[in-house]
DNA sequence: ACAATAGTTAACCATCTGGTTGACTTCGCT
DNA sequence: AGCGAAGTCAACCAGATGGTTAACTATTGT
């Protein structure tokens, strides 16, 4: 189920990790934009902008529909899901290492190992 | 509450975007390795190693316990929050989109201005 | 005391990143 | 037909990235 390419996460992590592209995906949350409409807000010139929507796009978290002369970009819902996963994977197995580490704790005390039964994500 | 520094988005997301990096925090979740075990299933050096565990240090994902000449690494279990409530801020609301724009097509279909009234999340 | 082990630091390298400016293509308008 | 607008592309630049090897520090074991 959870069967994503690393090469998927490494394109959506990379994408995400600059203030710019992330303030654009806010930007384009309300809806659809044109490259200039995007660029506007931020004080960088117009083909850093198109720069970053390359990066964005190449991550599938953009798309774009050529009308005319104008750019009209849009998000794609879907695409910020292995991200997510990735992390949602992660963080819950952590809460449930912490609870099990709780129960442990009010319970017994000797054996604390911890690690040995949960398998890894499919990485590859 | 959902109150995180734009720096922090940037040094874990970037973290995050090296599989090399992703692997380590998978193979940190069985618990607490040293700098050589943790280098061990991969074939770069050492020193290569060393440097991505600089920058899991720097986003806070992994913490470093120093007990005589051997560095022990694991993961810091709540400092993939930030990514992973951006994650889904942005994904949840994705989801309310879709439903409301599935409730729209249902029933009326005039105004289709979904786009008003959402704040962003505070990227700064 | 000395050799091996664990790991970092330093210097170097090729490639990628994020930005610039300037030239170019394509479309819309009058 | 011709000008302005919307964007991309190309070339360039400084700095970061991910890797290497070599040298170094510090701890452990004999």
């Amino acid at each position: 189920m959870v069967n994503y390419q690393m090469h998927d996460l490494d394109s959506i992590f990379h994408a995400l990790a600059d203030p710019t592209r992330r303030a654009i995906i806010g930007a384009l949350m309300h809806g659809p934009k044109t490259v200039g409409e995007i660029s506007q807000p931020f004080d960088i010139s117009l083909p850093a902008v198109s720069k970053h929507l390359k990066v964005l796009e190449r991550a599938r978290l953009v798309t774009r529909q050529i009308r005319g002369r104008e750019h009209h970009c849009h998000l794609n819902p879907v695409s910020l899901a292995p991200a997510h996963d990735w992390l949602s994977f992660y963080s819950g197995f952590w809460n449930e290492r912490l609870d099990a580490l709780d129960a442990l704790l009010n319970e017994e005390d000797g054996n604390n190992d911890l690690a040995s039964t949960t398998p890894d994500p499919k990485e590859d």
